[in-house]
DNA sequence: GAGATCACG
DNA sequence: ACGTACGTGATCTCT
């Protein structure tokens, strides 16, 4: 039989600073020392397969062992609040698991595990101590092993301590760990040790004699090793410190006779409880781990509590009949709003109307419809229909291939959930469920309906699930308007995002025209010169290996070639591309690499990649994603339009691959320095400002008015570093970055920025103030009040507080910038249209909108996009966007 | 699934 | 003393 004995303060610790991700529940309480420690244990349950567990805690009540040594951990800090209170809410979720847990004033977690090992083995049972204290290899004999467990970046990785482990670590006995502390100490448990007496000598004494007490009884003439007589210096040191040495020894003894209530099968697994983990694991958000375990609420649980239904009665119509439609459809138009959950491909849909007292619900299926199920959705899809829907960007691509008017969509809960929380990562009906209501749909559907709903067929299930579903959307409506209400955010939402949504579905639909042929030329050309590359690099290895393997590479360049390595990354050298510029003079395989490494990349990212996804109709259709960015940019997946090569020649070349269609051309229009003009609106710097009027380059006045140099004299070298800083602002970035990016000492950097906020004040200033702001509200804001929160600078670690200021200077800048690129957009859009154009939105990328038009309407079209672009919004300083035409992408940038 | 790398703004 | 620029997505390797 064994046991696992977990070190609770030890391990709880390691995950609180090994899970740096910012986890927290709504209401604020911080997570990520729960979530690490979860994590750990069904990790070392899976490994270790224990018939019985418990945990133990320290007491914070002063030890008895103040009293034989007052120094003894007087020194150790308190823990952070963070960590302190997560430990009450983790015990109670220990308790719902039904493990038991140890703690007992007056005593270490140690000395409790000392206890519970060693009445384990005296009734022949195997332990297996978890810790991430090294404390506890004392207790290792053959029936007592340590886990040694450590987190490094989010990663735990354990290390089995059996008695060969030890001694072959550390060449002795492991029960001499306390002869080793005796004579060395360990400042951190504060036991002083003997004076003047290391790690090194303790090590050589211990080894030769083991135990304090033979080492005393061979003075006056110890060896350091067998024939190695110790130095008179260290002898002395020895006997003068003997006294410490003894009572350092009953320091560091971890004891075995605690007085606990303790039988090792008090500690032999039992079920959770599972009504109360699933309350416990809800409470703390932890959506996926529930899943995992398939936890279901419990008879009386919370979820099941708050699913009581308000007192309505819902009406269930079987849309069947085209006889129905007008008065339907009536009603429709009459309601404030109604709620829409398309089937996939839109092959039915329910509407709920809600007035109140009375709720219909209609379930719509083409195939049972007898009437025109088009002409149907029309009436549905229309202007005249307020409609609530959860993805309306989605909706409206389904509903642009119907040819289907997207008129009429008065609020999308994902997107409002977006807004509400940009960096929440998902927003599906279920995980919003939880976060609003604390509720868990399907669990209480399954757990509502026991046997009565297993019974169901799926067809039913499903069924259940979809009208569910729909009435989630409208309960959400509610909530997240109100949210959104509150934070002033509604006409974001209304205004922005959600007339935005039919027209990024547009251009999904719309695709960009590619040309097959030029595509699949250039791969040639890549897959011939890569060919040519692989056997150089080989020749000059030695030897074949996987050259996309950056881990083969890197023993290839470091270990065989003997090259110097200049960064580690967490699993061994780091080969990235700068690394490899600073040791491209020192070996010919390393330029090589470098050239195959950008043309595997063009090869497999663009021409592969690209190729895979090219429509029927030649054109990529890329998907543009409203709800993914931090900041309120748009990001665009499958593929990524938003990547293309541009800024190396042979990259370059794929822009030219990107075209018009015959007869058409493509209008390119970009924002310069958007970023860099809205720093300087927002900040309300006059001299910024003053430079962006005068319409001269912006760098070159930068670096004109940092150094003090007239713009006529401003050196290229000078420029360049003028521009990196202005970079570098808008991102937070310190001496460091900006001496590495500029290449020069940090003390150069940190006088250039000291500069440049002297000659800047009012950004200087403005930055100070919004990360104090920040600090303050929780949250940073754009110029359209789209919302940032910052819950990182509330964090103990300096790392993470860091992040959360440079976060709060960035997103401002970052998110303005989209919010107006976005508003751009409708409205280039909108007259488009209204001027009976066939021009049309094809693709976004951050600053920069491209249209494709026929030939004749190029130079309304360019005229029309520097207009709306620039007039978007009337800040102190101009907007400028520089427009041109051309037959492909890289023609008309 | 995570890490490393690299493409873009 | 810390550790070192914001925001993305795709591909490949390796566990």
């Amino acid at each position: 039989m064994k046991c696992m004995v977990i070190d609770g303060n030890s391990i709880v610790n390691r995950a609180f600073y090994g899970v740096s991700q910012n986890l927290t529940t709504r209401e604020g309480l911080p997570t990520n020392a729960i979530f690490g420690f979860l994590n750990i244990l069904f990790k070392l349950l899976d490994e270790e397969k224990p018939e019985a567990l418990c945990v133990t805690f320290d007491r914070k009540a002063p030890t008895f062992r103040h009293l034989a040594y007052e120094g003894y951990k007087a020194q150790r800090k308190g823990m952070p609040e963070e960590l302190a209170a997560q430990m009450p809410v983790l015990k109670q979720v220990l308790d719902a698991m039904n493990i038991p847990r140890y703690e007992l004033d007056g005593w270490e977690a140690d000395d409790l595990i000392g206890t519970i090992a060693a009445r384990g083995s005296r009734a022949g049972w195997d332990t297996v101590v978890v810790t991430g204290d090294k404390d506890s290899l004392q207790l290792i004999t053959d029936q007592v092993t340590v886990k040694l467990v450590s987190t490094r970046m989010g990663q735990t990785t354990t290390k089995a301590m059996t008695p060969d482990a030890f001694r072959e670590q550390y060449g002795f006995e492991p029960i001499h760990m306390i002869d080793l502390k005796a004579l060395m100490g360990d400042a951190s448990d504060n036991i002083p040790g003997v004076k003047g007496v290391g790690e090194k000598t303790a090590m050589a004494l211990v080894t030769r004699y083991g135990s304090i007490d033979d080492l005393y009884a061979a003075m006056p003439a110890p060896e350091m090793a067998p024939g190695t007589p110790a130095k008179p210096g260290v002898v002395k040191k020895l006997s003068e410190g003997e006294d410490m040495a003894r009572m350092s020894y009953d320091l560091a003894t971890i004891r075995c006779d605690a007085p606990i209530d303790f039988k090792p099968e008090d500690a032999l697994r039992r079920p959770w409880d599972e009504g109360a983990l699933y309350d416990q694991l809800l409470a703390l958000e932890f959506s996926k781990l529930i899943d995992k375990l398939g936890l279901h609420p419990g008879p009386a649980g919370g979820g099941a509590a708050e699913q009581a239904a308000p007192d309505v009665q819902v009406d269930v119509v079987d849309v069947l009949s085209a006889a129905q439609l007008d008065e339907i459809a009536a009603q429709w138009e009459g309601a404030d709003y109604v709620t829409v959950l398309p089937l996939p491909s839109l092959d039915g849909v329910t509407v709920s109307v809600d007035q109140g007292k009375r709720a219909w619900l209609y379930d719509i299926r083409a195939s049972r419809y007898d009437g025109d199920y088009h002409a149907l959705l029309s009436r549905l899809f229309c202007g005249k229909v307020r409609k609530v829907a959860h993805g309306v960007k989605e909706l409206c691509r389904q509903l642009l291939d119907e040819g289907l008017s997207t008129d009429g969509f008065v609020f999308d809960t994902e997107l409002a959930a977006y807004l509400l929380d940009p960096t929440a990562g998902s927003y599906d009906l279920r995980r919003l469920a939880l976060l609003y209501f604390k509720k868990d749909m399907e669990a209480n559907a399954a757990y509502k309906e026991g046997d009565a709903f297993s019974a169901l067929s799926d067809d039913l299930k499903a069924q259940t699930q979809w009208y569910e579903d729909n009435s989630l959307i409208e309960a959400l409506h509610e909530e997240l308007s109100r949210r959104l209400e509150e934070l002033g955010m509604t006409s974001l939402l209304t205004d922005l995002e959600l007339p935005l949504c039919p027209v990024l579905a547009g251009m999904e639909r719309e695709g960009f025209l590619v040309d097959r042929k030029a595509l699949a030329d250039f791969g040639a050309m890549l897959t011939g010169r890569m060919g040519e590359l692989e056997q150089a690099i080989y020749q000059l290895a030695g030897h074949e290996f996987n050259i996309n393997s950056t881990q083969q590479f890197g023993r290839v360049l470091f270990d065989e070639l003997g090259l110097p390595p200049v960064k580690k990354t967490k699993t061994g050298y780091s080969t990235s591309a700068e690394v490899l510029e600073k040791l491209r003079w020192q070996h010919p395989i390393v330029e090589a690499v470098l050239e195959y490494r950008q043309l595997a990349k063009l090869n497999s990212t663009y021409v592969e990649g690209l190729g895979k996804v090219i429509g029927p109709d030649g054109r990529i259709h890329t998907s543009f994603q409203n709800t993914v960015t931090a900041t309120g940019r748009l990001s665009s997946t499958e593929p990524n339009l938003q990547n293309i090569p541009v800024r190396t020649p042979l990259g370059a070349e794929m822009r030219k691959m990107f075209m018009a269609a015959p007869g058409k051309v493509l209008v390119d229009a970009d924002y310069s320095q958007i970023e860099l003009r809205l720093l300087a609106h927002i900040a309300g710097d006059k001299a910024m400002q003053e430079a962006f009027r005068s319409g001269a380059d912006i760098h070159t006045i930068t670096a004109s008015q940092v150094l003090g140099v007239p713009v006529d004299q401003v050196t290229k070298q000078q420029r360049s570093s003028a521009k990196a800083v202005n970079f570098g602002i808008v991102y937070g970035i310190s001496p460091f970055s900006l001496s590495q990016d500029i290449h020069v000492t940090v003390a150069e950097a940190k006088e250039y920025m000291e500069r440049y906020f002297k000659t800047y004040s009012g950004v200087a200033q403005y930055q100070k103030d919004v990360v104090e702001q920040a600090k303050e509200n929780g949250y940073v804001s754009t110029l359209m009040g789209r919302r940032r929160w910052v819950p990182e600078l509330k964090s103990s670690n300096f790392n993470t507080r860091s992040f959360g200021e440079r976060v709060a200077l960035n997103a401002p800048i970052q998110g303005t910038a989209a919010d107006l690129i976005k508003l751009a957009m409708v409205r280039v859009d909108r007259r488009l249209r209204a001027e009976g154009l066939a021009a049309r939105l094809v693709l976004q990328v951050h600053d920069e909108l491209i249209v494709e038009c026929p030939e004749g309407e190029a130079d309304t079209v360019r005229a029309l996009l520097k207009e709306e672009m620039e007039g978007v919004a009337a800040l102190s300083v101009p907007l400028v966007a520089d427009a041109s035409a051309g037959r492909t992408w890289a023609d008309a940038h």
